[in-house]
DNA sequence: GTAGCGTTCTAAGCTTCGCTTATGCCCCTT
DNA sequence: AAGGGGCATAAGCGAAGCTTAGAACGCTAC
């Protein structure tokens, strides 16, 4: 489901922001290193596409209009949300040297990784880390070889002599659209009843389906998959619409969960949990270290409420 | 601190998001209203602007590598927070006619409606919606006149025979930047050391610091400011550079708090709660009717921790 | 009172970027 | 073997955005 045009410019929404700050546009302009009246511009385009006016000008500076300090508040989550995306694409590159290389398994270098990262960048700022992501076999690989210097891995004990530490434990929860018939469901789900239902699944080979599978077989029970899609977005797009259950890590479903897009039904008798650890090979430096500490402070508890 | 250039484009994570969910370059392009060109291009430059390979091209179709999964977990909650964004501005607009409208106090109008509106367009397709925003005073006139249909108003009781309901319950917090001396401390603020201490402040006249020299009242005390800012992320930014010490509601500082920018104090002996209640006049049409039952709807607790 | 500084808008000119149309290649399917 | 879907390339056009330059306005200090 696209977008609405037209669409703000972050960097015109980011301008605001730095006005709300400064006080005046010029001001706002020089610090993001363009000419006053390309800012004005901007901002008057910016008022234009959302239909509002932003600012009060004066020839003693700017003030922010009421519904100016709205939207510079609704703009910020957007700006933050942003900054995590940035972090974390920029610690894809392959960068020749870093002080930190990562490597972690998709959910949590999707989910968690961003996060540890601008704890970290908010205390020393000049640390450049590099994230590799794959599965927990090949994190261990890459952590035992020397070529990443903490990795994250999920479920399994890590192998060999890795020293480990247990960091968060994640769940998967069973979710539907809101208009599916189970997101009024009163009654707890049975692990045959599960099973006995089409469900929405990444193909063969991802590990959330590995473990639902597992948790499954221990009844003598397989999965039915009513679907099968290639990335995590388009199972939780088509659960929202409701095209089916799915089974997903609950770090994956937080957001949608709060927004009220999906939501988690109740269920019994199944092990669908596992534990993430940090693993790690001889002695940690400073920054890894840090990042472990980050990595294990307390988080929001990934319950199945 | 403005934003690090370039910057990824809205309409391009949008794009990406929609390839992940549809498959292929082409029905993405096709979804958003271009041309297939047009969409390849923009995915390149995207790829670009990011420094990763988002996409597996083939002529089957296009895959989302791991990166490119991974940056559309990244980019859904950027677009979550945009879509907040336009919900709220394009309430603002001063509609001729709008099947709800609503007046909210600042509080109320930044930080709940928004999501508000996010349900109540979940479940009802068309309703338009328009939002005035102003201070407790006035949205009951609002109200009261006739012209709002459902008012949300902090602290007083509603004035003259409107009727009302409770929707929750908001507190200030004194917040400090994570570089602040009191981010690590252990003891209770007394309401003796807070009056003692310069604070960072809107100008006379804004509900919270009002609420705030009343608690402080209470006690003989009168609050101090440091530096009086005109608007809500002013101060925020102010006290997360560690400027000093603030006071803001729970519910503008919750995503601060959540990232760590901001750390709350506890502190003892104020009466810093306040209650948010909605007011109508007569009686409530569906939809009214409905977004009261959203608002008033189990909330996250915006306590003191 | 006047000079000066900082703020804003306007205007003109230029460059650059992005979209569309048209076309070719490749691979899978029938 | 032929057709269709999907992606890339090329050319041309149009628009949008930035910079430089100039002018008006208001506050402040002398």
């Amino acid at each position: 489901m696209p977008l609405p045009e037209p669409v703000p410019e972050l960097t015109s929404l980011d301008l605001l922001v730095s006005v709300s700050e400064l006080g005046s546009i010029s001001a706002a302009a020089g610090a993001h290193g363009i000419t006053q009246p390309a800012a004005s511009m901007r901002l008057r385009k910016l008022e234009q596409v959302l239909g509002i006016h932003l600012l009060e000008r004066a020839t003693t500076g700017s003030r922010l209009t009421p519904a100016g300090e709205a939207t510079v508040e609704w703009a910020t989550p957007v700006l933050h949300a942003l900054e995590s995306l940035l972090v974390g694409t920029s610690a894809l590159h392959r960068s020749a040297r870093s002080s930190l290389r990562l490597a972690a398994s998709m959910t949590v270098a999707e989910y968690l990784v961003p996060s540890w990262l601008g704890k970290l960048a908010g205390e020393r700022g000049g640390a450049s880390v590099s994230l590799e992501m794959g599965n927990t076999a090949s994190v261990a690989g890459l952590v035992a070889d020397g070529r990443a210097d903490l990795g994250f891995i999920e479920g399994a004990r890590p192998p060999g002599r890795l020293s480990f530490r247990e960091v968060l434990e994640d769940e998967l929860v069973v979710v539907v659209g809101a208009s599916h018939p189970w997101a009024r469901r009163r009654r707890v789900l049975s692990p045959d009843e599960l099973a006995r239902t089409a469900l929405l699944l990444r193909e063969e080979g991802s590990g959330t389906r590995q473990v639902l599978a597992e948790a499954l077989a221990e009844h003598g029970l397989e999965v039915v998959s009513a679907m099968e899609l290639g990335s995590t977005t388009a199972i939780k797009a088509a659960a929202g619409a409701g095209a089916g259950p799915a089974v997903l890590s609950a770090l994956a479903v937080a957001d949608e969960r709060e927004s009220g897009a999906l939501v988690a039904v109740p269920c019994e008798g199944l092990r669908l949990h596992r534990v993430i650890r940090a693993v790690w090979s001889g002695r940690l430096g400073p920054v890894a270290a840090r990042l472990l500490a980050i990595s294990a402070g307390r988080h929001p508890v990934a319950g199945q409420g």
